[in-house]
DNA sequence: CGTACGTTTGATCTTTCTCAATAATGGTGG
DNA sequence: CCACCATTATTGAGAAAGATCAAACGTACG
């Protein structure tokens, strides 16, 4: 990310892209007071059963939203992309029900919860804006219950690769004909309801089908089209400001 | 339900449950324009893609939240119970990407979405308590995310039966010592992300256990506890008012 | 350069699905 | 009130997807 810019920019053009804000607006988001904080990879941005003082934005790097069983099985239900606002969810209840963690190492700003909750319930337009916010959230786990809930493996983790590709995408992270696959197949296998072995064999499946190519980390789609239809992934659910119902057909292409 | 309740007397119940609301604030709710609809199980309160002009609040009657794969299977993503406003996930997104249908026969009280959104806009306290409401929707939503991403047919069965029980409990609408269940084992399977066969075999084995007992859809629990522990059950994620982190023992018991 | 973590592979085992048929149950029209 | 029909529930046998166990292989990094 470029020093230049200020830490909450991201969040900024996330929320104003929700709802036309004016100038004022913009400028109560910007002067929002926050801290600047640098983690690494598995640390905790908020932990089941604590008490969140702090909304962290996501200023760069991948986090999680994560439950574990009580026999220790792990479910990790979304992931937040730079820009995302980690703690909407929490911002009105007084005790997580679940974790937050860092995917790989980034940077967050805390903003005191108090302050996000001001705006929200006294800034009708930003308030608007942020409550589609965690509706938007809401849609993307519903799908994600669908993905898990009713089909299998193959096409679970075909799914979640577009899902993860358009929404970075979306945000302008994402070179056009692949992206860095920022978790391990471990997590991917937790986020899918699979496990670990399988997760790798359906990947070299994938690849051997000429619908992905991999390098390490590194996810490159060679047949974008057929790789959605696998996946049966649609983009409605994530309610991307501006395509509404018209299905726009994915910019990344050879 | 009573004739001479206010039909959204059992939504007021729940939004103030959330927030101590003035006399005022308790007027404007009860002053929301309406409209009862009489439905029978099977209909639709909200179709995938379309524009609802209505937020629907269930009067009587249970309803489901529910999505189709491109291959045609279904997936049930929550369940609402009388009282429950059915389409705050929809208030200010302009295109449902879930459908919202009768899992009996029941009524609705159709508020007009403009009301709604004015009021959770521009009335910080009854705001605040439906984006609370929200919230707590979506945190359900995460355990039924690990529920089907990570606990086995019986454990899910068990975990979906405590929750639905508890749910009515704390809306009052449940003898104790069991439940009206509202659905058939084919919509069970489809909350689970199981086959209706086989939800119809881990229901016969926890009856075999001694954990419940049936008659017909109505199931009484004859070991709460156990049957908590074979779920994996915990009811800290339904953020029950008044609960908050203290584990309260289930009030229905021998 | 070695250790830890992540990936890959093989062999085997289980859970759950599929297909198919039968039995209840409740509602409906006569 | 009864016979019939459409759902829903139950049961069995076989198939399959995915899990489990175990081991080897890479790669990054201290």
């Amino acid at each position: 990310m470029a020093t230049d810019e200020h830490p909450l920019s991201g969040f900024l053009r996330d929320v104003t892209a929700q709802a036309p804000l004016g100038s004022d607006d913009r400028a109560t988001i910007l002067n929002l007071p926050f801290k600047l904080r640098r983690l690494d990879a598995g640390s905790y941005l908020v932990r089941e059963g604590s008490l969140p003082e702090h909304c962290g934005v996501l200023v760069d790097g991948f986090a999680f939203r994560q439950k574990m069983t009580g026999e220790g099985a792990r479910q990790i239900m979304a992931v937040c992309i730079p820009g995302d606002a980690v703690d909407l969810q929490n911002i009105f209840l007084d005790i997580s029900d679940h974790a937050v963690q860092m995917l790989t190492k980034g940077t967050i700003a805390d903003v005191p919860r108090a302050a996000l909750q001001e705006i929200v319930l006294n800034r009708s337009t930003i308030g608007r804006a942020i409550i589609q916010l965690t509706l938007i959230e809401s849609s993307i786990m519903r799908e994600w219950v669908v993905n898990i809930g009713r089909r299998d493996a193959r096409e679970r983790i075909a799914h979640i690769l577009c899902e993860f590709a358009v929404r970075l995408e979306v945000r302008g992270l994402n070179p056009s004909q692949g992206f860095e696959l920022p978790m391990t197949q471990e997590q991917l296998a937790d986020a899918t309801g699979l496990t670990p072995v399988h997760v790798n064999r359906v990947l070299k499946g994938l690849e051997a089908d000429g619908l992905i190519e991999r390098r390490r980390r590194h996810i490159h789609f060679t047949a974008w089209r057929a790789l959605q239809d696998v996946g049966d992934f649609t983009r409605t659910y994530l309610h991307i400001p501006g395509e509404d119902q018209l299905e726009v057909a994915f910019q990344a292409r050879p």
